[in-house]
DNA sequence: TACTAAAAATGATTTAAATCCCACTAACTA
DNA sequence: TAGTTAGTGGGATTTAAATCATTTTTAGTA
């Protein structure tokens, strides 16, 4: 189960820039008395699950996060990914209901925001309404970009697109860590483990991909598209 | 090309209540001095393409219009579908570009709002803001539930879904306008034109729906998930 | 270190949908 | 009213990916 790890120092928080209180100033940030909590998450927990009346929402200090929504049919549709800096959950601040079930993919800290002080903040300062129409804005984006994906992409193209921009999002060495396994990814980019499976192992049989350990490697001088 | 064919008249506006204006008083209508003008646009015209700088944004008063986006590889993904009362270009108020080309699909009767006067607007008014973020929020819900659609389920199950969810927007007789032609279904199912074409004039040949003069109707009784 | 379980790889087969055709129909327009 | 064109229908074939079935590998744990 989680874990409650402290009050959060949102003063000296490392990711306050990138954070809805972004725009905040110092005597913004102290005047801030709401309880901030950080959390972790261990792999595989969850946050919280679609249809769920929405007490909290979430801002990601280091993890990587699913958002997910399950089917009558049994299937799975990974909706979107999140990493640090991002917020999940705050659909509750307009509906009754979270729109999608939330679990951590690898060990996950974040920041827990009661929704009840977050409204009030939000109504209080601008720069936190400026701030989450921007997520909002953002996720749509993302959104459409999976759209485009399903819609028009085959297999082969939509595993490259995805672990081309996977791998921008970290690589001082070029080795960016995957924490998704194959079911994922296929639930994800709307395939099956198989297709999944056997795409990778190709191009690792080819050298154009690496794998080690939860982390991967697109070799120097591929090009997963043009190859695909 | 566009026709400008009069000042809107927001006061009486017959979609007020579901507009972004939908919070405001009879007095607020009345300050908003700012000029807002009905357009008319004729069927396959262009509101705006992709990229451009965004100038206004639109609410649609009569008609049904799509946002598409078009790729390297010569493909179209319509994204979104958008009828009376939904408004759109909206993006221009936090990007320096249209994220889509919208287009009218019939004979489109909109509001033009400067993004310039929006902003002022907008910035006056927490309805109004409010109002925004509601759409983006229902944007990306609608967004979400085509991801579903184009990763979970195949082409009967997806042209079903569409015409069921499509044919409860109206009906009185249970005859409901389909301004699209088959290559912008396939467009917007990622499928291709054949698949769509053959699908429903299967179920039209199975008489589980009719057609006629660019409107459909789902035949009493049937229900087309379990038959496809 | 061996044991177990989960994840990944992979072979064989089937199937859905794409692709490539062409014919038909309706609608526009010269 | 004939002629052109866009849209729809549908046949034949190919292909990508799903499905089904096992094996191999990896990671976790007793």
């Amino acid at each position: 189960m989680p874990h409650k790890e402290a009050v959060s120092d949102c003063l000296n928080c490392p990711i306050r820039s990138v954070s809805i209180f972004a725009g905040f100033s110092t005597r913004d940030i102290e005047q801030l008395d709401i309880p901030v909590f950080t959390m972790r998450y261990d792999q595989g927990e969850t946050f919280y699950r679609e249809g769920e009346s929405p007490s909290a929402a979430f801002t990601i200090k280091a993890g990587v996060i699913k958002l997910l929504k399950e089917l009558p049919n049994g299937k799975t549709q990974i909706v979107r990914l999140l990493t640090t800096g991002d917020i999940f959950g705050f659909e509750g601040l307009m509906d009754t209901r979270y729109h999608h079930t939330a679990v951590a993919l690898n060990e996950a800290h974040v920041c827990r925001l009661k929704l009840a002080d977050l409204v009030k903040v939000s109504h209080e300062n601008p720069h936190v309404h400026e701030a989450i129409l921007h997520r909002w804005a953002q996720a749509l984006q993302q959104t459409e970009a999976l759209v485009i994906e399903l819609g028009t992409k085959k297999a082969h193209e939509r595993v490259a697109s995805f672990l081309m921009n996977w791998c921008t999002h970290s690589g001082i060495d070029g080795w960016t860590p995957l924490p998704l396994t194959r079911q994922e990814l296929a639930e994800l980019l709307g395939l099956t483990v198989e297709t999944v499976s056997r795409i990778l192992a190709e191009w690792k049989r080819k050298g154009m991909i690496e794998e080690k350990k939860g982390s991967v490697r697109i070799s120097p001088e591929t090009d997963l598209y043009t190859t695909s």
